[in-house]
DNA sequence: CCGATGCATCGACGATTGTCAACATGTCAG
DNA sequence: CTGACATGTTGACAATCGTCGATGCATCGG
């Protein structure tokens, strides 16, 4: 239990990172786009894109250095890093006291080519 | 008021089709946060994922033919159609009866592009 | 003209979401 | 050990969202 890395949660959407369905080519299974509405569900709030935008600049920012620019409550960053690392987009690495938040670019990827 | 093409609606969110502001490269504004978000939010949805899967395929489907399949009923559809075309994402052309939906492809180039 | 059809709107309902205060946990400095 | 600090968790609240029945407005076929 004293590992540095978080493990990214990683929850239920593992469906499309094997292979990726695609919006625009064919059809959608209820499945596939549950999970994929997951995760444009995650970049759908203003706080959160604003929030992955910092994490992607900075290559690496802890949740202390958001407070302030996002202008919300730590129980509100809190919120907002899990759904983001829940949906596979961010990863948190535990050092010391705090935590530093990267950009996890394979989600990302597959999102673009979702909408291809 | 006899123009068989329904405007598109083409809400609040022209900010980011003039040049496309990129979630990865540069810290968000709010407003460009919010833009984007809004357009993100109307894909976060499985049963619009699906509706918009279907047009794609189809090039040109009529909201009749998607009751059925998407298993929702008519003022559900109807709902979700307005979200899709308020976030420029699809278009509807009224032919007779029917309305006739296809995708406009811009905005998803301009999402695909925000990711990159 | 009349009945049927496709769609938008309205109103209501339960479910989900964004937000924060209060609290708990773990970590470091002294 | 003790106090300060960074973060996760819980519970509560208002706001938004997804859904559908009822209704209204066009349009078509006869």
């Amino acid at each position: 239990m004293a590992k540095t890395t978080i493990p990214a949660h990683h929850d239920t959407n593992d469906a499309f990172d094997s292979c990726c369905p695609t919006v625009l080519s064919s059809a959608l299974s209820v499945d596939e786009a549950e999970d994929l509405a997951k995760v444009f569900a995650a970049l759908g709030d203003p706080v959160r894109l604003r929030l992955l935008s910092m994490v992607a600049e900075a290559r690496e920012v802890c949740s202390c250095d958001m407070i302030e620019p996002l202008g919300k409550a730590q129980p509100t960053i809190s919120h907002h890093t899990k759904i983001l690392s829940d949906a596979g987009l961010i990863r948190g690495d535990k050092r010391g006291r705090w935590i530093w938040w990267s950009i996890l670019p394979d989600r990302l990827a597959a999102l673009r080519n979702a909408l291809a």
